[in-house]
DNA sequence: CTTTCGTCCTGACTGC
DNA sequence: TGCAGTCAGGACGAAA
C-alpha cells in the first residue's frame, strides 16, 4: 500500500503529465470513494491549469491556477495510471482527468479506500485532513528533541506511535516494521521506555529507510503501480516485512522472523535482533 | 487527556 | 470445481 515513498514516487510520475498543463476533461464514474467525491470536484478541475503537484504526508496535493487544490489519498489499493485518454477504462477506474495533450491520469482503486477532496489554497493547513498531521519525517521539524517529547509518558507500543500520523506522518505498516528492525527495537516496546539514545538511533534510521525506498522508486506490493505506468518498477525485498518464518537477515543471528498482531495489524520482527526496552 | 476498536472495500488466498 | 471464510490495511470517529 502506498506509504510516503510510494506517494512521493507517484507525485514525480504525475508532474510531467499535469504540471503546467490545462485539464481539458474530467470523468467521475461514481459519486463516492471512501467519502463522497465533492460536488465541486469536476467544476474545480475542468479548464484549470495545474500549477504544482506536491505531497503532504500520504496525500497528493494538486495546486490549480484558480485558487483551489485537489487533495488525493490513494488509500490501500489506489493507483494512478498514465495513458492516452483514448485508452478504454478498466473496471475500477473511478476518476479520469485528461490534459491538453491527450494524455490522461486514470485513478483506479478496487477497494475504494482512497478519496479526494477540494480545498481552497488558504485553508489547506486547517482542513480536516491536514489539521492534525505531525511533522514530515524528512523535514527539519522532525528532530530528536521533538520525537523525545512526542513519545514521553506514552505507554502505547512504539509500533503504534510511529503509525500515528499526529506524531509523524508518512509511515505505514511496512516502513515502521523495517525501521524498528534496523534500530533493534521490539515493536511492543512502550514508547515511554525509549531513552534518548534509542531515539538518536531510531530517527535517522527512519529517514534512511524512507530515503532508500524513494530512491528505489517506491516499493511495490501486490496492488501498487508506479505513476509512469511503465513496466519494471522496483520490487523491494524487505528485511522483515512479510518475511515470517524466514531467517533474520542479521548475519550474527540464527533466529527467524516472527509475526504478531498489534491493534489488528501484523508486525514482523526478529526476537533476537530487536530488544524489548 | 489517552487509547482502543469498529468501519469502510474487494481481490487473493486457504481449506473443506 | 465451488463456496465460505479470512486477510490485507489508512484514517476517521465513536466509545471507553
Amino acid at each position: 500500500m502506498p506509504e510516503l515513498p510510494e506517494v512521493e514516487t507517484v507525485c514525480r510520475g504525475l508532474r510531467p503529465v499535469l504540471e503546467g498543463h490545462k485539464i481539458t476533461e474530467v470523468r467521475k464514474n461514481r459519486p463516492d470513494l471512501r467519502f463522497p467525491i465533492p460536488e465541486n470536484f469536476v467544476s474545480v478541475l475542468q479548464g484549470a491549469r495545474v500549477e504544482h503537484i506536491g505531497r503532504r504526508a500520504k496525500y497528493i496535493l494538486m495546486r490549480l491556477d484558480n485558487g483551489w487544490n485537489i487533495g488525493w489519498h490513494l488509500g490501500m489499493s489506489g493507483r494512478m495510471v498514465i495513458d492516452d485518454i483514448t485508452r478504454p477504462e478498466e473496471k475500477h477506474d473511478h476518476i479520469v482527468i485528461a490534459n491538453d495533450e491527450g494524455k490522461a491520469v486514470f485513478f483506479c482503486d478496487p477497494r475504494r479506500f482512497g478519496y479526494v477532496f477540494t480545498v481552497a489554497e488558504d485553508e489547506i493547513e486547517d482542513c480536516k485532513h491536514f489539521a492534525h498531521l505531525g511533522p514530515e519525517p524528512l523535514g527539519n521539524a522532525f528532530h530528536a528533541d521533538y520525537l523525545e517529547q512526542a513519545l514521553k509518558g506514552r505507554k502505547t507500543p512504539i509500533k503504534n506511535a510511529l503509525l500515528d500520523q499526529r506524531i509523524v506522518v508518512g509511515l505505514g505498516n511496512i516502513y515502521v516494521c523495517e525501521a524498528l528492525y534496523y534500530a533493534g527495537i521490539h515493536p511492543e516496546t512502550p514508547s515511554k521506555n525509549l531513552k534518548r539514545t534509542h531515539i538518536d538511533t531510531l530517527l535517522p534510521i527512519i529517514q534512511d529507510v524512507l530515503n532508500k525506498a524513494i530512491a528505489a522508486g517506491g516499493s511495490s506490493l501486490k496492488d501498487y503501480v508506479q505513476a509512469s505506468g511503465e513496466l519494471g518498477y522496483f520490487q523491494h525485498q524487505f528485511a522483515v516485512y512479510g518475511q515470517e518464518g524466514e531467517k533474520c537477515p542479521n548475519c550474527s543471528c540464527d533466529k527467524s522472523v516472527e509475526r504478531i498482531v498489534q491493534s489488528g495489524r501484523s508486525s514482523f520482527y526478529c526476537p533476537e535482533t530487536q530488544l524489548r526496552l
